[in-house]
DNA sequence: GAGTGGTCTAGACCACGAG
DNA sequence: TCGTGGTCTAGACCACTCT
């Protein structure tokens, strides 16, 4: 674990822990450098984590305070690389409609950046969130680059997998937009026709830049982001 | 301007002129460090920069890559604090449709953080982008925080009227979802009835913490967002 | 093993905010 | 003017990748 990391979560457990409220001033800088015996540059890194996660916000010349959102009954937008579900693993379940080897269509082999033909998994899947049907989602993944994938792991987590695989995940790349449900759609998540919902596409990267996953995923839940 | 953002910028220029396709590898860290003239902390603050706005990507013990995203028919998600149109001001034009100053009503109270009853200006807009209906904006701003607001700030930008009024903005949290046009929308924005679009509300934050803008708006378009 | 990215330090100096 | 956040440097050392 990263140095600046470890004082990052620690601090955030201090203000968790104590529910420190909106607007609480935290220790000067000078002082966290000593309590947690760090350098300036550590220390500072470490900060600017929280505030890319949003836990604080620093004035210069004033101080450093804690910083809240007022809304709970959302779920976080971007969490890390492995896609919307970062740290709520544990409430997802999955159905599994579809698992497949064939070979790529021309609109899936051009998102997928490959040559029309190549072979890909599809899985289809209707994930749940404590129990509740939340998100429809359809992935390819390029079977040369993926290896053998046992059908089992699309009951689970399938990025678990590839990682423990060896499989080193880098970014992606994620397009959205507003949609009406078909018939189907909305169907399999327990919605009246003609819902409105989020559709995402997401194109997800190797750490070397290449591409093996293409997903679209379609949700009516509601979601926050927080910008600096 | 910041040494490492001077730089980000130039290398970006440098990216973007030689139009270099994804996967490109560029000089390593020591080369750039010596073209540039900085410290290794600087370089690599440098290219954490370009990181996090996606314009390159680091692989440890291999080299530094230019990445690039597939689709640009769409339109940036986050751009940075000035909310969604950081740097295409110029193809925004604005019709006001309501200007008033009035008493918050509970709702928009408590999204304020005020009491109900405080004094808040509450602005209707239809936003273009290059002349196309886009946007649907309702905007409320405290008061007290923004001092005198004259109407005509509306037909520009207002974050800009307030910047240079010496308001310093800080964050925001930004909270989304989707739904059904109702029929009045739907006519300003130029769709049928019952279109699907994008609802998004921010709560804007002055550098301070405090809380001097809520605001939803309502659109079609389609979004790109990249995460690491 | 050579080369490349990544973390950390100690200290100099700058920029902003509050009294 | 003083305390606080913010930037930059030079150099030590670690971790990964490629061959």
């Amino acid at each position: 674990m990263l140095k600046h990391q470890a004082i990052a979560n620690k601090l955030k457990s201090y203000i968790d822990d104590n529910q420190l409220s909106h607007g609480t001033k935290l220790p000067s800088l000078t002082e966290l450098m000593e309590m947690y015996g760090v350098s300036k540059n550590t220390m500072m890194q470490a900060l600017k984590n929280l505030e890319n996660s949003h836990v604080v916000y620093q004035v210069q010349g004033s101080g450093i305070f804690v910083r809240r959102r007022q809304r709970q009954d959302y779920d976080p937008l971007f969490q890390n690389t492995a896609g919307f579900f970062g740290n709520f693993h544990e409430r997802i379940t999955n159905r599994v409609l579809a698992f497949e080897k064939l070979p790529a269509e021309p609109e899936i082999a051009k998102n997928l950046q490959l040559p029309v033909g190549s072979l890909v998994y599809r899985i289809l899947r209707l994930q749940y969130l404590d129990g509740k049907p939340f998100w429809l989602e359809e992935s390819f993944y390029v079977a040369d680059l993926v290896g053998h994938l046992p059908a089992t792991v699309a009951e689970g987590s399938i990025f678990s997998y590839l990682r423990a695989q060896g499989l080193k995940i880098g970014f992606s790349d994620k397009y959205f937009d507003s949609v009406l449900l078909d018939e189907a759609q909305a169907k399999l998540l327990d919605l009246p026709p003609n819902s409105p919902a989020l559709r995402l596409e997401d194109i997800y990267y190797l750490n070397d830049g290449r591409i093996f996953d293409y997903s679209r995923t379609y949700c009516q839940a509601k979601f926050y982001a927080q910008s600096n």
